[in-house]
DNA sequence: AATATATATCGACTTTTCCCGATATGCCAA
DNA sequence: TTGGCATATCGGGAAAAGTCGATATATATT
């Protein structure tokens, strides 16, 4: 994965968010019926209408973001669990770190 | 500063890679006579040369850099010498760190 | 004061990003 | 197998970023 686009996927304020409402999501999403926060993570319509932008947005943002190796996803159904990829937040750490 | 600013800021090639560059001046950048690569940095003038990018274009990508903290500026006559700013870099570190 | 040099700013044009609505696809239930 | 959700993809219009050449400003030299 390109640097710039990691860069990229993070200089957009409702992408940025999406990122830390993923970090703690039981303070950030209601209760999901279905499916654990901790191993799968939130489904794209409960990030949408925390965003209040439209699903097309949102989907594009979250498949943005898992390109850049900062989200991942699971389809279970016919929901897509996005959650955090820590490892993909580490090395960008190592990065900035290592690089510049 | 507002955080999409810094990514904003990092989320170009040319710009990463001055970054880059500033992070070993004596490696990239030829010996300045006036001027301790240490204490105040690069000139706009040899960065310039090393990207290949218009005058202008490399002047507003450095204040778009100063903007975000990633580095300082010090005039010195007709110079100004731009170099990394440590600090601001650490503190991108631990937004990552802390809120992603 | 006039000139030369380094950098900054301005105006314009092109490319990319933002964000939407419409439509397609995948999956489940009746 | 048809209908109904959840998500993904497509096409487009508006806004922002990339990049340039021209010009302005600041400083140094003569």
């Amino acid at each position: 994965m390109d640097q710039v686009e990691i860069f990229k996927a993070l200089s957009n304020k409702t992408r940025l968010q999406i990122l830390t409402w993923l970090k703690e999501p039981a303070e950030n999403f209601p209760e999901q019926p279905n499916a654990d926060f901790e191993n799968v993570g939130v489904c794209v319509g409960q990030i949408q209408i925390k965003a209040g932008l439209s699903q097309s947005t949102i989907s594009e943002y979250l498949s943005i973001l898992q390109r850049a190796d900062l989200v991942c996803a699971t389809r279970v159904g016919q929901w897509t669990y996005y959650k955090r990829n820590k490892e993909g937040l580490e090395k960008l750490t190592q990065i900035i770190n290592s690089e510049l």
